[in-house]
RNA sequence: CGCGGGGUGGAGCAGUCUGGUAGCUCGUUGGGCUCAUAACCCAAAGGUCGCAGGUUCAAAUCCUGCCUCCGCAA
């Protein structure tokens, strides 16, 4: 039996690490991302990855730095460690020390999307399809030779939140029925094409305010690669509003970009560049929970107006 | 003590500054109109106005404390 050590934070590694169990895996130390204080109370939280490694009676092992503080690693004498957007850097040392070394689930066709946001970049750029990769670690991030691939196709209708739990899914068990073909030594590792290599970083602050002067296709991506997490925003005569959903609108329009230019009972119409426009259905005003249109109209009717311009 | 906006029938809001019988849009239920309808008309049910205390003849409204939801910032 093999001694895994496991190492993930997000929500996305849980299912990876609970498929193993499932399958008799012998995880006896798990890894994870120390405790952080989440939201506006700062209150300590434990990362996904914890709680299920909690409930199982598995040990838990958070270093503030894997880089300087790793030995617990070294005393186990793992045979393997498998990570899952783990959140760290690993230093050589780990690297080296298994015997069948440290292999990783990463939510994207490498080498395209190497980062820590490859979910969201994927829909952001519009992509029709993206998948999991299980690969060797390197010291670079996300380098590593490619053992297996898995597809998955993104539909007009996922978002981030739909994409997620798809590619979660299909990681555990690509990881499954890869693990045994992996340590009968019948897979040949495949070198990453470098001049293929794009880049997922995490998701910047700025990044999330909506440009309307770009296409309404990449204004709809945006919109929906950055949903339920962290949501992109723009503003409606200086307030902050978030915008939860969106679909893109039929037909031409002759308006600035970011200006209103139709409200109907559910929806209203901004115009983006190369005069088409999205529909908006749902949204949040600064210091409101999310609502559809419909609802924010019900309100008052003339909360949303024609001729506003979206983001001044 | 980081900054700020909320909590009013099932939903979204107005009313709070200038205390004096609980209002709007929608939903729900019943009835009517119609060949018919998610459309239109009529009616009804449904709220201890976040909680507690205080001021007052009288508090959704003023004062104090607390709970809670949310936007920003970290």
């Amino acid at each position: 039996m093999k001694k895994i050590v496991f190492m993930g934070t997000p929500d996305f590694a849980v299912p990876v690490l609970t498929s193993l169990l499932d399958a008799n895996y012998d995880v006896g130390l798990v890894v994870t991302q120390p405790d952080r204080p989440v939201g506006r109370k700062r209150t300590m939280t434990p990362p996904p990855v914890k709680k299920a490694a909690v409930a199982q009676n598995i040990e838990v092992f958070q270093p503030e730095n894997i880089r300087e503080d790793y030995e617990r690693i070294v005393e186990y004498k793992p045979d393997i460690i498998i990570t899952a957007a783990y959140g760290q850097l690993l230093p050589k040392q780990l690297l080296e020390l298994p015997a069948y070394r440290c292999i990783n689930v990463h939510a994207s066709l490498l080498p395209k999307l190497r980062g820590g946001a490859p979910i969201h970049f994927s829909i952001i750029n519009g992509e029709s399809e993206t998948g999991i990769t299980i690969m060797y670690m390197e010291e670079k991030l996300d380098a590593g030779d490619i053992l297996t691939q898995e597809k998955v196709v993104i539909e007009e209708t996922d978002n981030v939140g739909t994409l997620h739990d798809k590619l979660s899914s299909v990681g555990a068990s690509l990881l499954l029925e890869t693990l045994p073909k992996f340590f009968a030594h019948d897979i040949k590792p495949i070198k990453q094409d470098e001049r293929e290599v794009t880049y997922a970083p995490n998701i910047s602050r700025e990044m999330e305010a909506i440009d309307w002067s770009k296409d309404a296709r990449d204004v709809f991506n945006l919109i929906r690669g950055l949903c339920p997490w962290p949501v992109a925003y723009s503003t409606y005569e200086g307030n902050r509003m978030k915008i939860w959903h969106a679909t893109e609108s039929e037909g031409t329009y002759a308006g600035a970009p970011g200006e209103i230019v139709a409200v109907t009972e559910d929806y209203f119409t901004v115009v983006c560049g190369n005069q088409h426009a999205v529909n908006i259905y749902d949204i949040q005003p600064a210091g409101n929970k999310r609502m559809s249109v419909e609802q924010y109209l019900r309100g008052s009717a003339d909360r949303i107006s024609k001729q506003v311009v979206m983001g001044e």
